[in-house]
DNA sequence: AAAACCTTTGAGGTTTAACTAAAAAATATC
DNA sequence: GATATTTTTTAGTTAAACCTCAAAGGTTTT
């Protein structure tokens, strides 16, 4: 498979997390920055090697083998990001340029004694579920910082955008995996809430809180 | 830098370290296992972002800049391997084409982090040296096993051939890197020699003597 | 069913890195 | 020093992977 064929496998298994049913061409094209015509090319490549379910105009889903290649490729990327985080000392919001690159390395042995060497680690830096060699996911229940009320307690698991600006205003905050947050109140007119970490005390707007999945104590 | 680019510059660097001089098109077409026409058209390439010095007829070699940056790759090749061998318990004769991989990833931090974690070495799991970020490079002064004479040591430093058959019969025959070698006696007649290792006594040929380097007590 | 929207098709372009065949230059041989 | 041989270059192709643009075809909405 080359870069372009996994980038798109990988698009296509995000796309669908989030939108459960088919994915469109246009979503496809837009989250790739490209153009829906080079995606239609693609598609039918895909489609020709049995990783997707392709129909005309119908959208598409990826067949049991693209589903496995496209986790495959996921756990890449979670796996060298721990490596980079947990090994190499980079913070959060320094591994995905990296990380994608060198989800892009095949060799299956290397993977899985990478796997072994970080302790089978289930999460990636960001909280999100790493699959195992077979593909299978062990998924944490996990909701957003938003959802809870007043005097609900969570800690933080994991975080749904992972831009480095996010990143970055979180760490700014003291806010990393791991951190307890208490609602203290909600207010309504914005949505925001003011929380305690340890024993401070802060604002957050609606916009952090719902980029933010915390599992309740 | 493209991927060819950078094993056409990592080709050149090598031969250069062989053959001294400047290498011919030819030679880099054997070794990359291409036609001498299709060298003609990457070295103008070359040329042109100021890697090699080329004039037509006169064969090649690299300039400052395309020294530093076959260096960089050779640096980062060798660090890999080390990586893969220290810690994340590959053999020797198993980390070449992963490594060949990994040299391509773009990263300055990722390869200094990297450096770091494996505790700066100077030399890869095949006793060859490794470029400091700067591109220095400490050399150990070795020689060929085939080189000695009888009644002296060697501590094995180091191999000329990396070929995974080779390394595969060292380990059969139990030599690594460390390994003490006494010579016990030379034949005359196929220049085999008769060697000592540890407390074993052994027969090596010429052609295996010739690939192993030494560093004599 | 018309309008608006989305998707596909087709023609064509660019880049990269190969290749073949033949010309040109350098080197070796007589 | 002329001829033969080898090496290198040129020129013209090929192939893959990606892309754009514009036209045509489906689908959805109103």
């Amino acid at each position: 498979m080359t870069f372009s064929e996994e980038n798109y496998l990988k698009t296509i298994y995000h796309l669908t997390q989030v939108l459960v049913n088919e994915v469109s061409t246009n979503a496809i094209a837009e989250k790739m920055e490209t153009k829906a015509s080079s995606v239609t090319d693609m598609l039918k490549k895909l489609a020709e090697k049995d990783l997707i379910n392709y129909k005309k105009y119908q959208g598409v889903s990826l067949t049991e083998k693209g589903k496995l290649s496209a986790k495959m490729i996921v756990r890449k990327h979670r796996l060298w990001e721990v490596f980079l985080v947990e090994k190499l000392d980079f913070s959060w919001d320094e591994v995905h340029d990296v990380a994608e690159q060198l989800e892009h390395i095949k060799s299956e042995k290397l993977i899985n004694k990478l796997d072994d060497f970080l302790g089978n680690p289930t999460e990636d830096p960001h909280g999100d579920s790493i699959p195992d060699a077979n593909g299978r996911i062990i998924k944490i229940e996990k909701q957003l910082l938003c959802d809870l009320s007043a005097s609900q307690i969570g800690i933080c698991v994991g975080v749904k955008d992972t831009s480095s600006e996010f990143l970055k205003y979180l760490d700014k905050q003291g806010i990393s995996l791991g951190t307890n947050i208490e609602i203290i109140s909600k207010e309504d007119f914005d949505l925001s809430l003011k929380i305690k970490i340890n024993t401070q005390e802060m604002t957050i707007s609606n916009k952090i809180a719902s980029n933010l999945f915390v599992k309740i104590e």
